[in-house]
DNA sequence: GTCTATAAATTGATAGAC
DNA sequence: GTCTATCAATTTATAGAC
């Protein structure tokens, strides 16, 4: 499936809603292009060549929005992690019983997946090999290491069903969520609530979310 | 963590154990030593410049052994679709209860994930950008259709404790599953067996599997 | 089976015209 | 803001000596 993005149309000139002409291009809309193809083939797999097709524009244009390839990535991964970091700093990540907190975190956390799944998908499937890279596996370990403190503490209330290692059942638990961008397409069938309703349902024993 | 391979020692003419001289190189060591560094950078990422510095030879050489960068991609992604396919023909996954086999299918996935970790791993990691890669999703969809079927009868049972659609947990099941190559090291301390019971606890409600 | 040298194509990025 | 033309570096792969 080799997904067509903008005709080239799109490139042009476009009549904005009030019949002026305005630029079909602002970093925005490049960005949603570059993910998209990142996602489609792989950051490293995908040239600035095959990003430009996809965009309509020429190679030389996209250096006239952003600075580089890795400048797109940089952008793509902070929106990301940025929209993962915000649910921490949530009421309901911050107070109440720990296992509360959690459910919370969880439920969220897919939330994020379905409004910014290309975004969480890239982040998803970075390796290091760029500073870039490096920084935003950084941040992702930190997102991690505040959902563990939850899983632990809901471990020593004894909230937790399965008598698990609290590190290794965050893992597992994050492993499957974070699987999802695999497979899910918003909009689709399967609603947000319904699939994180089955997640915290499978892994944590409850069916339905508080609220 | 930049992992150092081979010195250029391995390269040369090496001892074996009756004293004789031996190459250094067969297709197999070099496979090992490609497949960790397209682990690393991942397979779009690595050049072969790259992988003849790891593997302690030119660039050149590897050519004598592999026909190219995609061939050594092909025999390993085959190595561990061989792998996963061989469980499916075991009698713990032909018979017996749905959910029995379901079971052992989730054990044996986890061993063959800690006996073939590079393989797997990159198996996962697999995008479809070209007729190699796109040739391994089809086999690996196969396999996740053997197991849907499983998870399928085991609801018709009644044996599955979730609520949950089928072809639903089976993708968050074998997604936990799958995202365990991304932190797993064989021979730590978390053992195989520990790891599968966890994992079999969480999802299915059980602590030990029978036998 | 290894090497150096090199081919042929592609890569990320820039210059400068319109 | 877009383009064509181009650069320098890198990429996969081959030729041919030892």
């Amino acid at each position: 499936m080799t997904t067509r993005l903008a005709a080239p149309a799109r490139a042009r000139l476009v009549r904005g809603r009030s019949g002026e002409r305005r630029p079909a291009y602002d970093p925005d809309s490049l960005l949603d292009v570059a993910v998209t193809v990142f996602n489609e083939r792989g950051y490293d797999g995908t040239s600035m060549e095959q990003l430009a097709r996809m965009a309509g524009i020429s190679k030389s244009s996209i250096y006239h929005h952003v600075a580089g390839k890795e400048a797109l990535l940089r952008v793509a991964l902070d929106r990301a992690l940025d929209a993962l970091f915000a649910v921490c700093e949530e009421p309901g990540s911050t107070t109440g019983p720990a296992i509360d907190r959690l459910r919370y975190v969880i439920h969220r956390s897919i939330e994020v997946l379905d409004q910014e799944l290309p975004y969480v998908t890239l982040l998803l499937r970075v390796r290091g090999n760029t500073p870039t890279e490096l920084a935003a596996l950084e941040r992702r370990r930190a997102f991690d290491r505040f959902v563990a403190k939850l899983v632990a503490r809901a471990a020593e209330d004894g909230d937790l069903r399965a008598e698990l290692d609290p590190a290794l059942a965050t893992r597992l638990i994050f492993g499957m969520i974070n699987s999802i961008a695999e497979w899910y397409h918003p909009g689709g069938e399967l609603s947000v609530k319904e699939l994180a309703d089955g997640v915290v349902n499978l892994v944590l024993g409850e069916s339905h979310q508080p609220g």
